[in-house]
DNA sequence: TCTGGGGTCCTAGGACCC
DNA sequence: TCTGGGGTCCTAGGACCC
């Protein structure tokens, strides 16, 4: 917690319904829902006409649509949304080279470093955000935004809540506690719905009395990390820094289905095409990762992932698709399933051009085809390390992907090794990691 | 015919290494 | 021969946010 109030939150009211009643004056001062307009679909964003109705965020499109029939239903325009939240970015970043979005419609700003913002009390914050809200509604053709200032990002986002829409609250630094201590522990961010529950159930209802609540206790109920952020966010304390660049950890695609699906054939399809945009987006924006997870949602909302780590990180919207598909092979999808997604992880900035490229110097080329009268490449591999039980293998199953886990240890015939196995003319088999323990092994498996 | 999509962070258990 | 502890990586699941 600073001195004085110098972090600002900045949150669009409304965001995407705003954009769609600027972009077309019809829907001016009607109900606007944003979201899924299919039977499956919920509410992104209510303008807030339609919320009068009782339209919220994460509601079923079906409940809206009972709630307020006459609003406009819309799906999102998503490109339109990027462009607008880019200019409001780029005026935040015009004031303070420290901005840390949250979101398309959030922010953070650290005023400590603001052009031309010396006077950081009270009154100097206050006419400075709200000629930064002018300029706001300026960039963007007339959106509002909510701000809050405060002397740390906890109390700067508590604040900008306390007037919205169109609202400007500055925390004055020593007042903290008073404002927080009579609310409800769930403005807490990080307190969802399970938290909730859990800090009922031993009599926690506001800050206040997570206040009377040692470290330990809140340990014990949430967890170390949770129990620990809580006991000092109950206090005001807070010292997170505004951070200008986040990296991105995960890339992925999902998809829910209008009727649940149960052929395998078409399921296996839609996960490729899912690969393909997941390697695309990375491709897109430099990166690749080493960890493919496929996401399952089956018919009764039960949800279920499986994942597997490349040796190197990967790009190659065909290895994702591949990896995804066998990863399917492996779970139950009786019932049907409503959702299928495709993810990346293990992101690096840089992708390994070809797989075994960096043995130990002096190894032999490990991509050479090896000795033609021996057992070659991954099939020895299998073969003879006894794992073609546990592989899954079956007469008429080409090796088509090899390659080595973490882990392996060149010219050692010791690690862990995953195996893709395809049959000639079918679909794509199993993939298998096992670890392997042959010193007769010294060569790793060849791709084929 | 309730319950999106794109993310982040945390936890817990097992494998493995030193 | 037995015991063991810490650290890291991986997998699966869950809570949460906008």
């Amino acid at each position: 917690m600073r001195s004085q109030a110098s972090v600002l939150h900045l949150d669009l009211d409304a965001f995407f319904a705003a954009v769609e009643q600027r972009d077309k004056p019809s829907l001016r001062g009607k109900p606007v829902v944003v979201g899924g307009v299919g039977n499956r679909g919920v509410v992104s964003t209510a303008s807030y006409e339609a919320r009068v109705y009782g339209v919220r965020s994460a509601m079923s499109t079906r409940e809206a649509r009972s709630r307020c029939p006459h609003a406009a239903f819309l799906t999102g325009r998503f490109h339109a949304y990027r462009a607008t939240s880019q200019a409001v970015m780029d005026l935040l970043r015009s004031c303070s080279p420290l901005v840390e979005p949250l979101s398309l419609d959030e922010a953070f700003v650290d005023l400590e470093r603001a052009d031309g913002l010396d006077d950081l009390s009270v009154d100097g914050v206050t006419a400075y955000a709200e000629d930064l809200r002018s300029r706001v509604r300026e960039v963007t053709g007339g959106l509002t935004a909510s701000v809050g200032v405060a002397s740390s990002k906890f109390l700067a986002k508590v604040a900008s809540d306390l007037d919205k829409p169109d609202g400007l609250v500055v925390v004055p630094p020593g007042t903290e506690l008073d404002l927080l201590l009579p609310m409800k522990v769930s403005v807490i961010p990080g307190v969802g719905p399970a938290t909730v529950e859990r800090l009922r159930s031993v009599g926690v209802r506001t800050v206040g009395d997570l206040h009377g609540l040692s470290e330990d206790e809140l340990v014990r109920l949430l967890g170390k990390a949770h129990g620990a952020g809580l006991h000092l966010l109950a206090r005001a304390e807070d010292d997170r820094a505004v951070e200008p660049e986040r990296e991105t950890k995960s890339v992925s695609v999902e998809g829910t289905y209008e009727h649940d699906l149960t052929d395998r054939v078409l399921m296996a399809s839609l996960l490729r095409r899912q690969a393909e945009d997941v390697a695309r987006r990375l491709r897109a924006s430099g990166l690749s990762g080493r960890t493919v997870t496929i996401k399952v949602r089956r018919y009764d909302f039960t949800t279920v992932s499986r994942s597997t780590t490349l040796s190197s990180p990967t790009d190659d919207g065909a290895l994702v698709a591949r990896l995804a598909v066998a990863l399917l092979e492996d779970l139950d999808t009786t019932g049907g399933v409503r959702l299928l997604g495709v993810g990346v992880s293990g992101l690096a900035d840089w992708v390994q051009d070809e797989l075994f490229t960096d043995g130990e110097p002096g190894s032999e080329d490990p991509t050479e085809p090896a000795d033609a009268s021996a057992p070659t490449g991954t099939e020895a591999l299998v073969e003879e390390s006894g794992a073609r039980a546990r592989t899954g293998w079956a007469p008429g199953m080409d090796v088509v992907h090899a390659e080595h886990g973490p882990g392996w240890v060149w010219g050692s015939g010791r690690g862990v090794v995953t195996v893709r196995f395809e049959t000639a003319e079918t679909a794509p088999g199993p993939v298998r990691t096992f670890a392997v323990d042959d010193p007769a092994l010294s060569r790793p498996p060849a791709l084929t």
